[in-house]
DNA sequence: GACTGCTGTTACCGCTAGTAACCAGCACGT
DNA sequence: ACGTGCTGGTTACTAGCGGTAACAGCAGTC
């Protein structure tokens, strides 16, 4: 029948797309993201033209392999924003697992966070103008901002307020991490409550320094 | 003589080291930072052996063209942080500085942000492993956490907990700066209040929205 | 048997970063 | 006057990249 034999098809095809997505991100996980076209078919066991034929251009298969992450780590992300507690509990529980992913692969959060990517002459892809990197970011502050401003009220500019919050404390989230991951100057634990403490307005209630011009 | 013969050339040198510069800077800023070693040895007038002469290597080029901007932007955050008036304002005129410097200079600031290094192959040059992103976010990061350290009395770990909170603000100001100016939601005068509502702890005060499960 | 749609290939293009080899001028010491 | 360096500059090249055209084989459908 034909359309069973259709199915067939787009599943085998999904399928040998699958395939090259692991066989990339095999790759990559080891290269870096500037493992090469040619490197990634190698590993495949193909050449470079199916790569082509199947993603169409090096962004494209990395846009590919970075959503199922991106996908994975925002599903978890959602899933600690619901965890049980008080509202201290759940940010606390949201950076545990944002640090905990980060954390126990390293080259997949290099690879979603500074993809590099090299648009070269045209530019016509996607990206609008100077628009080439970290788009997780983005879509975790988005994220953030709509379950802000679901859950909390904000009064008139609510939905504004929660947005901004949203990209701010994702940011911080990010920045602090990278660098807790290079230099490890602490556990988890205790950088969680440190930042959990400046979202908690620990910045303006703590004391000057005594003998300090103030701040 | 000859001290005077040498002091000439090596001015001479800066000199044309810095005219260089220039050149690079204006195609940086037109062509975004995917431009040619090409098309900046043309811009100056020459050709490209001289470029590799004088920086050795693109990122050298670069981290030259980015050391001069990243100073100066250090250098207005550091004289917001000693403004007059109490805390907050401190934090808000610091915010302000921030987001006009990149609001008034935008190219700029991509080019500084996301500077999409390509080592390809060897990977001798400075970057240790996968740190080849946004050396500015971690220099304001250290900075800030410099500040705070120094003005605030924040107990035993104070130090650890000056530099999380540095690199953790700052990742805030970014991502939230980032992501204001691409889509301009509002006045740079709204988002400054609204961060720094952030960072005095309204999340944790606000309060839960009727009707949902609470946050 | 002809057509379609997938698999795959080789061989190429235009571009890039980076380099080797060479040339011209100008200040030197002799 | 003569070579000798040093510097700024060039042409001409390499190796590798992303990406593509053209072609070949092999399923299943009409």
């Amino acid at each position: 029948m034909e359309t069973g034999q259709r199915e067939d098809q787009r599943t085998a095809t999904e399928r040998r797309r699958h395939e090259l997505l692991e066989a990339a991100e095999r790759v990559v996980l080891r290269d870096g993201p500037e493992a090469s076209m040619n490197a990634i078919a190698a590993e495949a066991g193909i050449t470079k033209p199916i790569l082509y034929r199947h993603f169409g251009d090096k962004s494209g298969l990395y846009r590919a392999l970075a959503r199922r992450h991106t996908d994975a780590l925002l599903a978890t992300l959602r899933a600690a924003l619901d965890s049980p507690g008080d509202r201290r509990d759940r940010v606390e529980a949201t950076l545990h697992a944002y640090l905990s992913a980060i954390e126990t692969r390293p080259q997949v959060y290099r690879f979603l966070m500074h993809p590099a990517e090299t648009p070269a002459a045209d530019g016509e892809k996607g990206f609008d103008v100077g628009r080439h990197s970290a788009p997780l970011l983005r879509r975790m502050g988005e994220d953030l901002g709509e379950v802000i401003a679901e859950r909390l009220d904000l009064g008139p500019d609510g939905p504004l307020v929660a947005r901004v919050w949203g990209h701010g404390i994702v940011g911080m989230m990010y920045a602090a991490g990278d660098w807790w991951l290079g230099e490890r100057p602490c556990s988890r634990d205790q950088l969680v409550r440190m930042l959990a403490d400046v979202l908690w307005g620990r910045l303006g209630a703590v004391d000057d320094r005594a003998g300090s011009q103030g701040f």
